[in-house]
RNA sequence: GGCCGAGUAGUUCAGUUGGUUAGAACGCUAGCCUGUCACGCUAGAGGUCGAGGGUUCGAGCCCCUUCUCGGUCGCCA
């Protein structure tokens, strides 16, 4: 029979003296300093307990007892003879007079030490993730998902929202990320889809007259994962409110997240309300980025014309060259050819340098093709002495992209222009409703089609009859950014089916294809709908910024793998051929 | 799918120009040690150098193929 314990491994203190205590945990570790003296650290959720064991019995016992098995112990607490301040329960520690384990480790040693999981290699962690977890390093961050989720929700709830759970099993979308497919047992050929967001639920539940929403929704793409993006599933906050504007979502997002990012984060600074607010051209066009870090103070400058003719291949007529100046520059060879290297690997795009040293004179990498222009660029750029430059060449994009790359390399390691310590939010407004689309050459949605065009019909119809560019056209739509991290994607969505059509026409389709493509949404459209906006902060996302962690698997307490594999359940795995016959489904494998 | 990086003891890593029996730390096992807390000391066990092929008198190291993992680009309304 399990007994319980009369304490936690963390609470023990001196006042605790002389009682008589059941904990239970697991054996951290063994120091035996004599024959007849040996301490045991008993761990548990809330932490460790020094157990010291002298009696012969009580030793010979301890000698047969793996490391990591559950044990429960029963004995008094005493004060140290030595006292250790570094551990709660430092100042006593407890002579057990009866060990009993509840659940023994068969093995002695372990795929990698608890108290270390973190160094080894991630595949073995993820296969035993049940032992990762429990090195209170690893287990600290799972903790944190929960109070930042806990705080969240007590946010949302006391902002007035209702928190409505919305189905998981539903249709495919046709638009967006891969599906994931659920074949349906009763309709053969027919299958669900695990949503890629509730996004047409929580405007369907606008339209129901539910003033506002939200809901810590599990969404579902099937996408190649990156150190920041798990693969398969990821968490949402997802918020949408009725007869609202772009500002009442900015008010509650402004409202909600600084405190929760102050108290939880690794900085205890957050933005205070109203975030700064940058279009999605200047962006690109300042920071090279529509996620700009705004604790780096470096921007990007345009040289394009202060080059033009200078004879270096890439800087060339067609391209544009971007420029990203910094000041009081003072390192190495080696440390420009690493950012250089780096700049290259993430953007897939050369990056070109040159100095103004301390005398004023262009020197290094690109400079000799500079120099009898020098005046024009250090004017172009208002260069002063002692100034590294850092330049991209290529199409407006591309250039933007690693002028962006080279911001944020060099930001975060020349000292001097990166005021690391808080969480700088940002709005990135005014996204193009459209583009040119790289395959088809003509123009298509930039992003989604549920966000209104700013300007409305008018606007839509103005661009029909050629009056303007349809390529200027703006959406009501916003993301949210935090230190260089996209946190969330969020608009004023598109309720007018009138206004809908029209969007869809400038890209060759019609009412039809609405109908086709979004038949509930458009279908209760047409019964009144309340204008509505909304926006879904990732979870995930939020929780690594503030554990300071750099791969999302820090804080998910499953993660899958790079490739979308649960190591430790054995997931994606094989069915047996029963399943598939219920399901009508015949393998059709190379 | 493209590119970059990694794969050597249970774990983290080192391994020089291709040259004797592949090393270290931690962990594990055994012994010693009466106040440790990253305990200390001594000894020991532990290796298909991811896999396959090639070059060579000789390959952990060089070449080719392949697998796995991570990062990144594509992708992610």
């Amino acid at each position: 029979m399990f007994q319980s314990r009369t304490n936690t491994c963390g609470q023990l203190r001196l006042s605790d003296v002389g009682k008589t205590v059941t904990l239970v945990g697991w054996m951290d570790s063994v120091r035996e300093v004599s024959a007849n003296l040996a301490f045991v650290v008993l761990r548990d959720f809330y932490g460790t307990t020094q157990l010291v064991a002298e009696e012969e019995e009580i030793l010979k016992q301890l000698k047969g007892i793996t490391r990591e098995s559950t044990i429960r112990v029963t004995g008094t607490v005493r004060e140290r003879a030595s006292k250790n301040p570094k551990q709660e329960t430092g100042d006593i520690e407890v002579v057990p007079s009866e060990i009993h384990v509840l659940g023994r480790c068969r093995y002695n040693e372990l795929p990698f030490q608890i108290n270390r999981s973190r160094e080894a290699d991630e595949t073995v962690r993820l296969k035993y993730r049940f032992l990762d977890l429990r090195n209170p390093e690893v287990k600290k961050n799972i903790v944190l998902r929960c109070n930042v989720v806990a705080a969240l929700r007590t946010s949302m709830i006391a902002h007035g929202f209702l928190e409505i759970t919305t189905p998981i099993l539903t249709a495919s979308s046709p638009e967006g990320a891969r599906d994931y497919l659920v074949p349906a047992r009763n309709h053969p050929g027919k299958f669900y889809a695990l949503p890629q967001a509730p996004q047409q639920f929580k405007q369907l539940l606008m339209t129901a007259g539910f003033d506002r929403y939200f809901q810590i929704a599990p969404c579902f793409r099937d996408e190649d994962a990156r150190a920041d993006r798990s693969p398969g599933e990821f968490y949402q906050l997802d918020m949408e409110m009725a007869f609202a504007t772009k500002e009442d979502v900015f008010a509650v997002c402004e409202d909600v997240l600084p405190p929760i990012f102050a108290q939880y984060g690794t900085y205890n600074i957050a933005s205070s309300a109203p975030f700064k607010r940058i279009s999605y051209k200047d962006a690109m066009e300042i920071y090279g980025t529509d996620k700009p870090d705004l604790r780096i103070d470096l921007t990007v400058s345009d040289l394009t014309d202060a080059v033009a003719g200078c004879g270096f291949e890439p800087f060339a007529e067609g391209n544009q060259i971007k420029a990203v100046v910094v000041t009081g520059f003072k390192e190495t060879r080696k440390f420009i050819d690493q950012v250089c290297a780096d700049v290259e690997v993430q953007t897939g795009n050369k990056m070109y340098y040159f100095r103004l040293d301390d005398k004023g004179e262009l020197v290094g990498g690109v400079s000799k093709f500079l120099a009898d222009r020098k005046d024009a660029v250090i004017s172009a750029l208002q260069l002063t002495p002692g100034s590294f430059v850092g330049l991209s060449a290529g199409q407006r994009g591309s250039a933007q992209k690693t002028a962006g790359a080279m911001v944020k390399i060099l930001g975060a390691r020349v000292p001097g222009h990166m005021n690391r310590e808080q969480y700088a939010f940002c709005w990135i407004v005014d996204f193009p409703m459209y583009e040119i689309g790289e395959e088809s050459g003509e123009l298509e949605f930039c992003h989604n089609p549920f966000s209104m065009p700013s300007g409305g019909l008018a606007v839509l119809e103005a661009a029909e009859r050629g009056e303007i560019d349809p390529l200027t056209i703006t959406a009501d739509q916003y993301d949210l950014v935090c230190n260089g991290v996209e946190l969330s994607s969020g608009a004023v969505r598109n309720h007018d089916p009138d206004i809908m059509i029209k969007a869809f026409e400038l890209v060759r389709l019609g009412e039809e294809d609405v109908k086709a493509k979004f038949p509930a949404m458009y279908n209760a459209f047409c019964y009144g709908a309340p204008p509505h906006a909304g926006i879904a902060p990732g979870v995930d996302r939020m929780v690594m910024l503030l554990a300071g962690e750099d791969s999302i698997r820090e804080i998910i307490p499953f993660p899958m793998n790079k490739n979308a594999q649960d190591l430790m359940m054995g997931a994606p795995g094989t069915v047996m051929q029963k399943q598939l016959d219920e399901l009508h489904i015949r393998l059709n494998l190379e």
